[in-house]
DNA sequence: TTCAGAATGAGAATCTTATGCATGGGCCTG
DNA sequence: CAGGCCCATGCATAAGATTCTCATTCTGAA
Protein backbone atom coordinates (compact mmCIF):
# COMPACT_ATOMS: atom_id res chain seq x y z
CA UNK A 1 0.00 0.00 0.00
CA UNK A 2 1.51 3.03 -0.99
CA UNK A 3 1.93 6.44 1.26
CA UNK A 4 1.36 9.39 -0.32
CA UNK A 5 1.97 12.79 1.58
CA UNK A 6 -0.18 16.21 -0.11
CA UNK A 7 1.32 19.25 0.75
CA UNK A 8 -1.17 22.22 1.00
CA UNK A 9 -1.58 25.26 2.58
CA UNK A 10 -5.14 24.91 3.99
CA UNK A 11 -5.44 20.87 4.87
CA UNK A 12 -9.72 21.36 4.28
CA UNK A 13 -8.86 22.24 0.67
CA UNK A 14 -7.14 18.49 0.37
CA UNK A 15 -9.71 17.13 2.11
CA UNK A 16 -11.42 15.59 -1.20
CA UNK A 17 -8.35 15.20 -2.80
CA UNK A 18 -7.25 12.79 0.07
CA UNK A 19 -10.96 11.35 0.11
CA UNK A 20 -10.14 10.24 -3.25
CA UNK A 21 -6.53 8.80 -2.72
CA UNK A 22 -7.99 6.84 -0.08
CA UNK A 23 -10.36 5.11 -2.22
CA UNK A 24 -8.18 4.29 -4.45
CA UNK A 25 -6.23 2.40 -1.72
CA UNK A 26 -3.56 4.93 -0.65
CA UNK A 27 -2.79 5.86 2.14
CA UNK A 28 -2.47 9.59 2.71
CA UNK A 29 -0.70 12.31 4.87
CA UNK A 30 -1.53 15.97 4.96
CA UNK A 31 1.31 18.84 5.84
CA UNK A 32 0.34 22.71 5.50
CA UNK A 33 3.49 23.80 5.04
CA UNK A 34 6.94 23.11 3.87
CA UNK A 35 8.66 22.42 7.21
CA UNK A 36 6.44 19.81 8.80
CA UNK A 37 6.25 18.38 4.96
CA UNK A 38 9.81 17.58 5.38
CA UNK A 39 9.65 16.52 8.64
CA UNK A 40 6.46 13.80 7.68
CA UNK A 41 8.32 12.86 4.69
CA UNK A 42 11.75 11.85 6.74
CA UNK A 43 9.35 10.00 9.49
CA UNK A 44 6.67 8.55 6.94
CA UNK A 45 8.82 7.75 3.96
CA UNK A 46 6.11 8.15 1.41
CA UNK A 47 6.18 6.48 -2.50
CA UNK A 48 5.19 10.19 -3.56
CA UNK A 49 4.56 13.81 -2.72
CA UNK A 50 1.61 16.46 -4.26
CA UNK A 51 2.30 19.74 -3.78
CA UNK A 52 -0.58 21.98 -4.07
CA UNK A 53 0.30 25.50 -5.18
CA UNK A 54 0.35 28.03 -4.02
CA UNK A 55 2.19 27.58 -0.78
CA UNK A 56 2.31 29.94 2.29
CA UNK A 57 5.35 32.41 1.81
CA UNK A 58 7.35 30.59 -0.57
CA UNK A 59 7.44 29.35 -4.29
CA UNK A 60 6.62 26.11 -5.86
CA UNK A 61 10.71 26.33 -7.10
CA UNK A 62 11.79 26.93 -3.88
CA UNK A 63 10.41 23.66 -2.47
CA UNK A 64 11.47 21.95 -5.04
CA UNK A 65 15.13 23.39 -4.49
CA UNK A 66 14.27 22.47 -0.80
CA UNK A 67 13.40 18.90 -1.62
CA UNK A 68 16.56 18.44 -3.79
CA UNK A 69 18.51 19.88 -0.79
CA UNK A 70 17.65 17.87 1.44
CA UNK A 71 18.29 14.73 -0.99
CA UNK A 72 15.11 13.23 -0.17
CA UNK A 73 14.63 12.28 -3.49
CA UNK A 74 10.93 11.80 -3.64
CA UNK A 75 9.02 11.63 -6.73
CA UNK A 76 6.99 14.77 -6.92
CA UNK A 77 3.45 16.30 -8.76
CA UNK A 78 2.72 19.88 -8.63
CA UNK A 79 -1.01 20.90 -8.98
CA UNK A 80 -0.43 24.46 -9.91
CA UNK A 81 -2.54 27.26 -11.00
CA UNK A 82 -0.61 28.85 -13.77
CA UNK A 83 -1.60 28.22 -17.23
CA UNK A 84 1.74 29.79 -18.02
CA UNK A 85 4.28 27.34 -19.78
CA UNK A 86 7.57 29.06 -18.28
CA UNK A 87 5.88 28.12 -14.12
CA UNK A 88 5.88 24.52 -15.15
CA UNK A 89 8.87 24.51 -17.37
CA UNK A 90 10.72 25.58 -14.31
CA UNK A 91 9.58 23.44 -11.92
CA UNK A 92 10.18 20.43 -13.93
CA UNK A 93 13.78 21.50 -14.19
CA UNK A 94 13.89 22.26 -10.61
CA UNK A 95 13.19 18.35 -9.48
CA UNK A 96 9.20 18.20 -10.14
CA UNK A 97 8.12 14.91 -11.84
CA UNK A 98 4.87 16.22 -12.96
CA UNK A 99 2.83 19.24 -13.11
CA UNK A 100 -1.06 19.66 -13.30
CA UNK A 101 -3.05 22.60 -14.00
CA UNK A 102 -6.18 23.12 -11.82
CA UNK A 103 -8.80 22.39 -12.28
CA UNK A 104 -7.44 19.00 -11.65
CA UNK A 105 -9.04 15.70 -13.51
CA UNK A 106 -9.14 13.38 -10.77
CA UNK A 107 -9.02 10.67 -13.14
CA UNK A 108 -6.31 12.18 -14.89
CA UNK A 109 -4.80 12.89 -11.85
CA UNK A 110 -4.77 8.83 -10.74
CA UNK A 111 -3.15 7.62 -14.01
CA UNK A 112 -0.42 10.21 -13.74
CA UNK A 113 0.14 8.95 -9.86
CA UNK A 114 -0.02 5.51 -11.00
CA UNK A 115 2.76 6.04 -14.14
CA UNK A 116 5.04 7.38 -11.56
CA UNK A 117 5.20 4.98 -9.31
CA UNK A 118 5.43 2.68 -11.69
CA UNK A 119 8.49 3.53 -12.67
CA UNK A 120 10.06 4.44 -8.92
CA UNK A 121 8.30 2.07 -6.76
CA UNK A 122 10.01 -1.54 -7.39
CA UNK A 123 6.68 -3.59 -8.48
CA UNK A 124 4.97 -3.85 -5.56
CA UNK A 125 2.00 -5.84 -6.68
CA UNK A 126 4.81 -8.30 -6.86
CA UNK A 127 5.42 -9.29 -3.29
CA UNK A 128 3.08 -11.56 -1.37
CA UNK A 129 3.58 -12.17 2.71
CA UNK A 130 2.28 -14.56 4.74
CA UNK A 131 3.53 -14.87 8.56
CA UNK A 132 7.31 -14.50 8.85
CA UNK A 133 7.45 -15.32 4.92
CA UNK A 134 7.80 -12.92 1.75
CA UNK A 135 7.94 -13.73 -1.68
CA UNK A 136 8.61 -11.61 -4.20
CA UNK A 137 7.67 -12.61 -7.50
CA UNK A 138 10.12 -10.54 -9.52
CA UNK A 139 13.60 -11.45 -8.35
CA UNK A 140 11.43 -15.47 -7.90
CA UNK A 141 13.16 -15.06 -3.97
CA UNK A 142 11.15 -16.72 -1.08
CA UNK A 143 12.34 -14.77 2.34
CA UNK A 144 11.67 -16.13 6.05
CA UNK A 145 12.35 -13.76 8.48
CA UNK A 146 14.39 -11.74 6.19
CA UNK A 147 16.65 -14.20 5.28
CA UNK A 148 16.34 -15.93 1.74
CA UNK A 149 14.90 -19.69 1.58
CA UNK A 150 15.84 -21.76 -1.26
CA UNK A 151 12.82 -23.23 -3.30
CA UNK A 152 12.56 -25.67 -6.28
CA UNK A 153 10.72 -24.97 -9.09
CA UNK A 154 8.22 -26.92 -7.88
CA UNK A 155 8.08 -25.89 -4.41
CA UNK A 156 7.95 -22.45 -5.51
CA UNK A 157 4.79 -22.93 -7.92
CA UNK A 158 2.97 -24.63 -5.10
CA UNK A 159 3.52 -22.03 -3.05
CA UNK A 160 1.92 -19.40 -5.53
CA UNK A 161 -0.94 -21.91 -5.86
CA UNK A 162 -1.47 -22.21 -2.30
CA UNK A 163 -1.27 -18.36 -2.29
CA UNK A 164 -3.81 -18.04 -4.71
CA UNK A 165 -6.49 -19.98 -3.27
CA UNK A 166 -5.89 -19.19 0.53
CA UNK A 167 -8.23 -20.61 3.14
CA UNK A 168 -9.92 -23.08 0.20
CA UNK A 169 -10.04 -27.07 1.12
CA UNK A 170 -8.13 -27.98 -1.88
CA UNK A 171 -8.28 -32.26 -3.14
CA UNK A 172 -5.11 -33.55 -4.05
CA UNK A 173 -6.44 -33.93 -7.64
CA UNK A 174 -7.02 -30.72 -7.68
CA UNK A 175 -3.72 -30.13 -7.04
CA UNK A 176 -1.61 -32.44 -8.98
CA UNK A 177 -4.31 -30.26 -12.00
CA UNK A 178 -3.44 -27.12 -11.41
CA UNK A 179 0.07 -27.53 -10.19
CA UNK A 180 1.40 -30.26 -12.17
CA UNK A 181 -0.92 -30.34 -15.52
CA UNK A 182 -1.42 -33.90 -14.48
CA UNK A 183 -5.08 -35.18 -16.17
CA UNK A 184 -5.11 -38.18 -14.84
CA UNK A 185 -4.21 -38.76 -10.89
CA UNK A 186 -1.87 -41.72 -10.14
CA UNK A 187 -2.04 -42.44 -7.01
CA UNK A 188 0.90 -40.74 -5.54
CA UNK A 189 1.76 -39.12 -2.29
CA UNK A 190 3.92 -36.37 -4.56
CA UNK A 191 1.67 -33.69 -3.12
CA UNK A 192 2.33 -34.98 0.04
CA UNK A 193 5.90 -34.94 -0.16
CA UNK A 194 6.13 -31.23 -1.43
CA UNK A 195 3.74 -29.73 1.30
CA UNK A 196 5.95 -31.20 3.53
CA UNK A 197 9.06 -29.56 2.45
CA UNK A 198 7.45 -26.74 2.00
CA UNK A 199 6.31 -26.92 6.03
CA UNK A 200 9.68 -27.61 6.79
CA UNK A 201 10.95 -24.66 4.86
CA UNK A 202 8.41 -22.34 6.29
CA UNK A 203 6.33 -23.13 9.19
CA UNK A 204 8.15 -22.04 12.54
CA UNK A 205 7.13 -25.66 14.09
CA UNK A 206 6.44 -28.35 10.91
CA UNK A 207 4.72 -30.44 13.34
CA UNK A 208 2.69 -28.23 14.37
CA UNK A 209 1.75 -25.94 11.09
CA UNK A 210 -0.24 -22.77 11.26
CA UNK A 211 -0.15 -22.32 7.63
CA UNK A 212 -0.19 -25.62 5.65
CA UNK A 213 -3.21 -27.40 6.96
CA UNK A 214 -4.10 -30.95 6.34
CA UNK A 215 -7.66 -31.69 5.80
CA UNK A 216 -8.11 -35.15 6.60
CA UNK A 217 -9.35 -37.40 3.74
CA UNK A 218 -9.36 -34.52 1.44
CA UNK A 219 -5.95 -32.42 0.61
CA UNK A 220 -4.92 -29.27 2.25
CA UNK A 221 -5.79 -26.20 3.37
CA UNK A 222 -3.79 -22.59 3.52
CA UNK A 223 -4.05 -19.87 5.93
CA UNK A 224 -2.28 -16.41 5.36
CA UNK B 1 24.72 11.42 -24.26
CA UNK B 2 21.27 9.86 -24.15
CA UNK B 3 19.51 8.25 -27.38
CA UNK B 4 15.69 8.99 -27.84
CA UNK B 5 13.46 7.19 -30.64
CA UNK B 6 10.88 9.31 -32.04
CA UNK B 7 8.13 7.05 -33.60
CA UNK B 8 6.02 9.39 -36.25
CA UNK B 9 4.01 8.27 -39.04
CA UNK B 10 5.56 10.09 -41.46
CA UNK B 11 9.73 11.19 -40.50
CA UNK B 12 9.31 14.63 -41.97
CA UNK B 13 6.60 15.84 -39.44
CA UNK B 14 9.19 14.58 -36.94
CA UNK B 15 12.15 16.79 -38.40
CA UNK B 16 11.23 19.72 -36.26
CA UNK B 17 11.66 17.74 -33.35
CA UNK B 18 14.28 15.56 -34.10
CA UNK B 19 15.96 18.71 -34.68
CA UNK B 20 15.42 20.62 -31.81
CA UNK B 21 16.57 17.55 -29.78
CA UNK B 22 19.64 17.31 -31.06
CA UNK B 23 20.52 20.79 -30.24
CA UNK B 24 19.55 20.13 -27.01
CA UNK B 25 22.17 17.49 -26.74
CA UNK B 26 20.32 13.78 -27.14
CA UNK B 27 20.97 11.64 -29.78
CA UNK B 28 17.90 11.59 -32.42
CA UNK B 29 16.78 8.18 -34.20
CA UNK B 30 13.58 7.93 -36.02
CA UNK B 31 10.71 4.82 -36.74
CA UNK B 32 7.74 5.57 -39.04
CA UNK B 33 6.12 2.55 -37.92
CA UNK B 34 5.32 0.21 -34.73
CA UNK B 35 7.25 -2.84 -36.33
CA UNK B 36 10.88 -1.04 -37.28
CA UNK B 37 10.41 0.94 -33.82
CA UNK B 38 10.56 -2.19 -31.52
CA UNK B 39 13.09 -3.70 -33.79
CA UNK B 40 15.10 -0.56 -33.16
CA UNK B 41 14.63 -0.19 -29.49
CA UNK B 42 16.35 -3.81 -29.31
CA UNK B 43 19.06 -2.54 -30.92
CA UNK B 44 20.19 1.08 -30.39
CA UNK B 45 18.32 0.50 -26.61
CA UNK B 46 17.30 4.45 -26.32
CA UNK B 47 16.64 5.98 -22.94
CA UNK B 48 13.01 7.40 -23.93
CA UNK B 49 10.41 6.87 -26.73
CA UNK B 50 8.54 9.77 -28.16
CA UNK B 51 5.33 8.87 -29.88
CA UNK B 52 3.92 10.86 -32.00
CA UNK B 53 -0.13 9.45 -32.47
CA UNK B 54 -1.62 8.97 -34.72
CA UNK B 55 -0.31 6.10 -35.68
CA UNK B 56 -0.78 3.92 -39.19
CA UNK B 57 -2.85 0.88 -38.64
CA UNK B 58 -2.61 0.95 -34.51
CA UNK B 59 -3.67 2.61 -31.70
CA UNK B 60 -1.61 4.73 -29.41
CA UNK B 61 -3.24 1.97 -26.64
CA UNK B 62 -2.60 -0.93 -29.12
CA UNK B 63 1.62 0.41 -29.42
CA UNK B 64 2.03 0.78 -25.30
CA UNK B 65 1.17 -2.88 -24.71
CA UNK B 66 2.80 -4.39 -27.64
CA UNK B 67 5.68 -2.45 -25.95
CA UNK B 68 4.72 -4.00 -22.25
CA UNK B 69 4.66 -6.79 -24.06
CA UNK B 70 8.10 -7.03 -25.62
CA UNK B 71 9.37 -6.53 -21.80
CA UNK B 72 11.02 -3.47 -23.32
CA UNK B 73 10.07 -1.56 -20.11
CA UNK B 74 11.16 1.96 -22.07
CA UNK B 75 10.02 5.47 -20.74
CA UNK B 76 7.44 6.64 -23.10
CA UNK B 77 6.50 10.01 -23.89
CA UNK B 78 2.85 10.42 -25.47
CA UNK B 79 2.76 13.53 -27.86
CA UNK B 80 -1.52 13.34 -28.73
CA UNK B 81 -4.23 15.19 -30.19
CA UNK B 82 -6.77 14.67 -27.70
CA UNK B 83 -7.79 16.41 -25.02
CA UNK B 84 -10.27 13.97 -23.86
CA UNK B 85 -9.32 12.84 -20.77
CA UNK B 86 -10.07 9.30 -21.05
CA UNK B 87 -7.49 9.24 -23.71
CA UNK B 88 -5.08 10.14 -21.90
CA UNK B 89 -5.94 7.78 -19.46
CA UNK B 90 -5.96 5.22 -20.91
CA UNK B 91 -2.58 5.45 -22.43
CA UNK B 92 -0.84 6.38 -19.02
CA UNK B 93 -2.80 3.53 -17.61
CA UNK B 94 -1.38 1.22 -19.98
CA UNK B 95 2.07 2.29 -20.06
CA UNK B 96 2.68 5.72 -21.44
CA UNK B 97 4.98 7.96 -18.96
CA UNK B 98 3.66 11.57 -20.06
CA UNK B 99 1.04 12.75 -22.33
CA UNK B 100 0.92 16.14 -24.24
CA UNK B 101 -1.73 17.62 -26.21
CA UNK B 102 -0.52 18.74 -29.38
CA UNK B 103 0.48 21.58 -29.90
CA UNK B 104 3.39 20.94 -28.77
CA UNK B 105 5.41 23.92 -26.06
CA UNK B 106 8.60 22.46 -27.05
CA UNK B 107 10.00 23.70 -23.96
CA UNK B 108 7.38 22.14 -21.78
CA UNK B 109 8.70 18.98 -24.04
CA UNK B 110 12.13 19.48 -23.30
CA UNK B 111 11.43 20.04 -19.50
CA UNK B 112 9.31 16.91 -19.32
CA UNK B 113 11.86 14.75 -21.22
CA UNK B 114 14.58 15.95 -18.71
CA UNK B 115 12.56 14.70 -15.98
CA UNK B 116 11.17 11.45 -16.92
CA UNK B 117 15.20 10.73 -17.83
CA UNK B 118 16.19 12.41 -14.43
CA UNK B 119 14.42 9.41 -12.75
CA UNK B 120 14.62 6.57 -15.20
CA UNK B 121 18.39 6.99 -15.90
CA UNK B 122 20.27 5.38 -13.38
CA UNK B 123 23.80 6.09 -14.17
CA UNK B 124 23.74 9.83 -15.47
CA UNK B 125 27.31 9.03 -16.47
CA UNK B 126 28.38 6.81 -19.06
CA UNK B 127 30.30 4.19 -16.62
CA UNK B 128 29.02 1.72 -14.80
CA UNK B 129 30.71 -0.50 -11.83
CA UNK B 130 29.49 -3.71 -10.35
CA UNK B 131 32.13 -5.79 -8.40
CA UNK B 132 35.66 -5.08 -9.60
CA UNK B 133 33.82 -4.61 -13.08
CA UNK B 134 34.02 -1.14 -14.31
CA UNK B 135 32.11 -0.54 -17.88
CA UNK B 136 32.50 2.67 -20.28
CA UNK B 137 29.63 2.90 -22.57
CA UNK B 138 31.25 5.82 -24.45
CA UNK B 139 34.36 3.88 -24.88
CA UNK B 140 32.48 0.63 -24.99
CA UNK B 141 34.81 -0.69 -22.79
CA UNK B 142 34.83 -2.90 -20.08
CA UNK B 143 37.35 -3.18 -17.35
CA UNK B 144 37.90 -5.97 -14.26
CA UNK B 145 39.93 -4.88 -11.44
CA UNK B 146 41.92 -2.21 -12.89
CA UNK B 147 42.47 -3.95 -16.45
CA UNK B 148 41.03 -4.09 -19.79
CA UNK B 149 38.72 -7.13 -20.62
CA UNK B 150 37.51 -7.78 -24.21
CA UNK B 151 34.42 -8.96 -24.54
CA UNK B 152 32.85 -9.82 -27.92
CA UNK B 153 29.53 -7.42 -29.17
CA UNK B 154 27.27 -10.94 -28.41
CA UNK B 155 28.89 -10.30 -24.62
CA UNK B 156 28.42 -6.43 -24.48
CA UNK B 157 25.15 -6.48 -25.45
CA UNK B 158 24.01 -9.19 -22.76
CA UNK B 159 26.02 -7.27 -20.13
CA UNK B 160 24.31 -4.48 -20.62
CA UNK B 161 21.42 -6.08 -20.05
CA UNK B 162 21.65 -7.87 -17.31
CA UNK B 163 22.16 -4.24 -15.61
CA UNK B 164 19.68 -3.08 -16.68
CA UNK B 165 17.73 -5.56 -14.76
CA UNK B 166 19.72 -6.11 -12.21
CA UNK B 167 18.10 -8.00 -9.65
CA UNK B 168 15.48 -9.56 -11.48
CA UNK B 169 15.00 -13.34 -12.24
CA UNK B 170 15.26 -13.89 -16.77
CA UNK B 171 14.10 -16.40 -18.34
CA UNK B 172 16.18 -17.75 -21.06
CA UNK B 173 12.81 -16.62 -23.39
CA UNK B 174 13.14 -13.44 -22.04
CA UNK B 175 17.09 -12.98 -22.29
CA UNK B 176 16.51 -14.49 -26.10
CA UNK B 177 14.08 -12.27 -26.97
CA UNK B 178 16.22 -8.90 -25.65
CA UNK B 179 19.44 -9.26 -26.32
CA UNK B 180 19.14 -11.70 -29.35
CA UNK B 181 15.86 -10.54 -30.96
CA UNK B 182 14.76 -14.19 -31.18
CA UNK B 183 11.09 -14.41 -31.54
CA UNK B 184 10.36 -17.74 -31.19
CA UNK B 185 12.47 -19.97 -28.94
CA UNK B 186 14.83 -23.16 -30.39
CA UNK B 187 15.95 -25.37 -27.46
CA UNK B 188 19.39 -23.83 -27.24
CA UNK B 189 21.86 -23.40 -24.82
CA UNK B 190 23.23 -20.45 -26.40
CA UNK B 191 22.56 -18.19 -23.44
CA UNK B 192 24.21 -20.90 -21.05
CA UNK B 193 27.01 -20.72 -22.53
CA UNK B 194 27.21 -16.78 -22.82
CA UNK B 195 26.51 -16.47 -18.82
CA UNK B 196 29.52 -19.40 -18.82
CA UNK B 197 31.65 -16.51 -20.45
CA UNK B 198 30.45 -13.09 -18.64
CA UNK B 199 31.10 -15.55 -15.49
CA UNK B 200 34.87 -16.55 -16.20
CA UNK B 201 35.79 -13.20 -17.73
CA UNK B 202 33.89 -11.32 -14.57
CA UNK B 203 33.91 -13.71 -11.37
CA UNK B 204 36.59 -13.62 -8.81
CA UNK B 205 35.47 -17.14 -8.97
CA UNK B 206 33.48 -18.92 -11.53
CA UNK B 207 32.44 -21.68 -9.66
CA UNK B 208 30.65 -20.19 -7.11
CA UNK B 209 29.37 -16.44 -8.63
CA UNK B 210 28.55 -14.01 -6.70
CA UNK B 211 26.77 -11.18 -9.81
CA UNK B 212 25.93 -13.94 -11.96
CA UNK B 213 23.20 -16.27 -10.68
CA UNK B 214 21.74 -19.41 -12.11
CA UNK B 215 18.18 -19.71 -10.93
CA UNK B 216 17.22 -23.36 -11.44
CA UNK B 217 14.25 -24.16 -13.48
CA UNK B 218 13.59 -20.52 -14.69
CA UNK B 219 16.61 -18.76 -16.28
CA UNK B 220 19.66 -15.95 -14.67
CA UNK B 221 19.26 -13.47 -12.29
CA UNK B 222 22.06 -10.90 -12.15
CA UNK B 223 23.10 -8.62 -8.80
CA UNK B 224 25.27 -5.51 -8.85
C1' DT C 1 42.07 -17.28 -42.65
C1' DT C 2 40.38 -15.75 -38.47
C1' DC C 3 37.09 -14.81 -35.18
C1' DA C 4 32.59 -14.57 -33.04
C1' DG C 5 28.37 -16.91 -32.44
C1' DA C 6 25.57 -21.07 -32.26
C1' DA C 7 25.01 -25.93 -31.62
C1' DT C 8 26.23 -30.18 -29.38
C1' DG C 9 27.05 -33.64 -26.01
C1' DA C 10 29.02 -35.57 -21.84
C1' DG C 11 29.20 -35.04 -17.15
C1' DA C 12 27.76 -32.70 -12.92
C1' DA C 13 24.37 -30.72 -10.17
C1' DT C 14 19.83 -30.39 -8.91
C1' DC C 15 15.12 -31.59 -8.62
C1' DT C 16 11.19 -34.92 -8.71
C1' DT C 17 8.81 -38.72 -7.33
C1' DA C 18 8.24 -43.63 -5.88
C1' DT C 19 8.75 -46.41 -1.95
C1' DG C 20 8.69 -48.12 2.72
C1' DC C 21 7.95 -47.63 7.24
C1' DA C 22 6.32 -44.86 11.23
C1' DT C 23 2.63 -42.33 13.09
C1' DG C 24 -1.80 -40.82 14.20
C1' DG C 25 -6.66 -39.79 13.35
C1' DG C 26 -11.22 -41.74 12.67
C1' DC C 27 -14.46 -45.24 13.19
C1' DC C 28 -16.33 -49.49 14.63
C1' DT C 29 -17.19 -52.74 18.22
C1' DG C 30 -17.98 -54.21 22.59
C1' DC D 1 -16.03 -44.66 26.56
C1' DA D 2 -12.02 -47.67 25.77
C1' DG D 3 -9.59 -50.52 22.73
C1' DG D 4 -8.20 -51.91 18.44
C1' DC D 5 -8.16 -51.87 13.53
C1' DC D 6 -7.76 -49.53 9.19
C1' DC D 7 -6.47 -46.14 6.31
C1' DA D 8 -4.52 -41.49 5.49
C1' DT D 9 -0.64 -38.87 6.26
C1' DG D 10 4.35 -37.74 7.64
C1' DC D 11 8.80 -38.24 6.43
C1' DA D 12 13.40 -40.18 5.22
C1' DT D 13 15.64 -42.22 1.43
C1' DA D 14 17.14 -43.33 -3.01
C1' DA D 15 16.38 -44.07 -7.82
C1' DG D 16 15.17 -41.68 -11.84
C1' DA D 17 14.48 -37.50 -14.51
C1' DT D 18 15.57 -32.99 -15.59
C1' DT D 19 18.35 -29.04 -15.94
C1' DC D 20 22.75 -26.76 -15.95
C1' DT D 21 27.72 -26.30 -17.03
C1' DC D 22 31.25 -26.04 -20.04
C1' DA D 23 34.64 -27.88 -23.33
C1' DT D 24 34.41 -28.64 -28.01
C1' DT D 25 32.88 -28.54 -32.71
C1' DC D 26 30.56 -26.46 -36.47
C1' DT D 27 29.06 -22.41 -39.26
C1' DG D 28 29.09 -18.12 -41.36
C1' DA D 29 30.76 -13.53 -41.83
C1' DA D 30 34.56 -10.24 -42.09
Amino acid sequence: MHKILILNRNESASDFLGKMLEREGFLQFVASNPETALERIRAIQPQLLIVDLPLEGISGVEMCLQLRAANLNIPTIILGESQDEMDKILLLETGADDYLVKPIGTRELLARIRAILRRTVRNPGLRIRFGDVEIDRERRIVACKGGEVKVTPCEYKLLLFFLQNADRALTRDTILNSVWGYTDYPNTRTVDTHVNKLRNKFEPDPAAPRHFLTVHGVGYRFLM
